[in-house]
DNA sequence: AATGAATGAGACTTCATTCAT
DNA sequence: TATGAATGAAGTCTCATTCAT
């Protein structure tokens, strides 16, 4: 693949971005996409089979990209507390610096019309990273001895919800708020 | 005649919530929300101006219910930890218990096409109620003195997550877990 | 026919010419006119078969109306000459003290798909008045020996033509004006 | 391809002037359009943004027909007689040859629902020409000092009147009857 | 006799996708 | 390879008409 192919690839999954998490998946025809990436609506198809393969492309690129963001600056031999509040600080961040990308992530967590299968493969790859994280917590009894996934779902829930207010104007993040409710979050799970 | 009137409208939210959180607002033709409301389309026009009055009303009606359902067996006079761990088990179990609802509510929130102002109008009626209790906490020095969206972020981002993972058969919560998961969220906010 | 059941057939026929001339007969819904006229819709149909008889009706009723106008001060011993400015004159200033009625009647007269049978009906009811007195005109040789439907088309002709421009507000007719609009038709005519 | 381009634009005006002039603007479904113009809906939408658009492009382009058969073999410096029955003429005679945009004009000069901004700029468009014949046949003493409307009114209103009769099938015109008809339209407004 | 809630055929329009260039 | 004109299935909504009250 030339160089010229994937500009062409990436222009539609950035065009894609932007008009999904501005107008939604439904509110985004083809034809609109095609405008604002610059190409004609035929290369879509060239690089995507139809649309939902846009989307669940893009959901893929995303989800990686949020990964490598959460795994900034974390090394094994870090405290675990220190581990934590970094995490969560780089996941919180990345959403409120990449308010697109999380907007579209959150949509399509909830689309029920996209194909589950591919919902399961790339989120469970995202997880994975945490839930060996939680379960090395758990085994030095650091972290409390709950099941891994409400751990998951209470700092994970936390960061989420912060995000949409913070990207929704409820509510105004700094890195000091952020430090704080991470920590407030580790409070709910530290042993 | 009072009650036939409110049969069809009833039947036709009910339908609604049905296809909605099954297939989502877009996968949800009128033809097909008449046929399931047992309903002539034209019917639907009667109660609703149009589709996204079929969605805003049944938003309006299902987050009064989340209110109320949060609301059951809390009294002022209850210490305020109890208070808590009542109002946000309440909100998970009417979330368990109501899984098309609870995932209507979490559509309606990321979808960008709905009327903004329809959206902050009802939001704001339900978080309410929990800015009250969380200044109350503040005050009595008994819930830590962060801002009340964080606070509010916290304790439901977590419940929404569970919720979430729960419907998505990616956890399976019962009574005591949930209790213990509420515990959790209290620990992080407690003083 | 009780005088009530009159009221309401008579009421339904006015509303019908406001809202006709206004938003023509497609941008008039049934249930508009009920609710103008102040009935029922299902009322409508126990006056009228359906739409179209709606229709027909009023304009046979407007068609009458302009037939009686038209003969107005005209009496046979007149000159024909004076006959002939009255009639038009009569014409013309009933379509413009009328200006819905007018409208509606040439709506009607391009309208494709209204009942051809029951246009030509009441037209020609209209016409004979005006042919009797065009035979009559020629007999005495006051009026050119032109065929009588062409001394029809140009002295009706510059009637309607004016009557549209004064209600569309492209000129302004007061009594003088339109006597010397009358006067030209008849140098047209005159032998 | 210019040219294809254009055919399917024609193709669709062609079939609207049909359709339109045989059912009304009401009367004829976009599908109806589509397949006479053979060609897919969606293609007329590609052309023209909707429905109206369609109607009032097809005006305009008639219009300007009419403009162009109206000017036929005019120059200025025939004698303004026969100017003013060669206008008239022309037009009588381009509204006989063509009674499909001959209806559709008077349909459309009629329908209140539409957009009442471009009916005036494409009518007036149209006046024009004729306007300024007349000044100049009042300035030089050979049309009566008539207002330009009137004079308009007058002249117009009978060819529209005869076409209107004639495609009913009320009167039959050919040359000569058409040449007497405007001569005793020039009776009316010579001085 | 009068009503108006209910109906559903059918109108307009959009938009994902194809295919000839 | 890249394009975008063409397509028509499918969606939303309107409105003439019916019929039970």
């Amino acid at each position: 693949m030339t160089k010229s192919d994937c500009d062409k690839r990436i222009a539609i999954l950035n065009a894609a971005l932007e008009l999904f998490s501005e107008n939604g998946f439904h509110g985004t025809p083809m034809t609109l996409l095609a405008d604002r990436a610059n190409v004609g609506i035929g290369t879509i198809y060239r690089y995507f089979k139809n649309k939902e393969e846009v989307i669940v492309n893009l959901y893929r690129e995303l989800k990686g990209e949020s990964v490598a963001a959460m795994r900034e600056n974390i090394t094994k031999e870090m405290p675990i507390r220190e581990q934590f509040i970094n995490i969560f600080e780089n996941l919180l961040k990345f959403y409120i610096a990449n308010p697109q990308k999380f907007s579209f992530m959150e949509q399509y967590s909830y689309s029920p019309f996209i194909n589950c299968a591919a919902k399961q493969q790339v989120c469970s790859a995202y997880a994975e990273s945490l839930v060996n994280f939680f379960e090395y917590g758990k085994k030095h009894q650091v972290i409390k001895d709950l099941s891994t996934q409400l751990i998951f779902a209470t700092a994970n829930g936390q960061v989420v919800s912060l995000a949409k207010m913070h990207i929704a104007g409820e509510i105004s993040l700094d890195d000091k708020i952020i430090r704080s409710a991470i920590e407030t979050s580790w409070d709910a799970l530290k042993r």
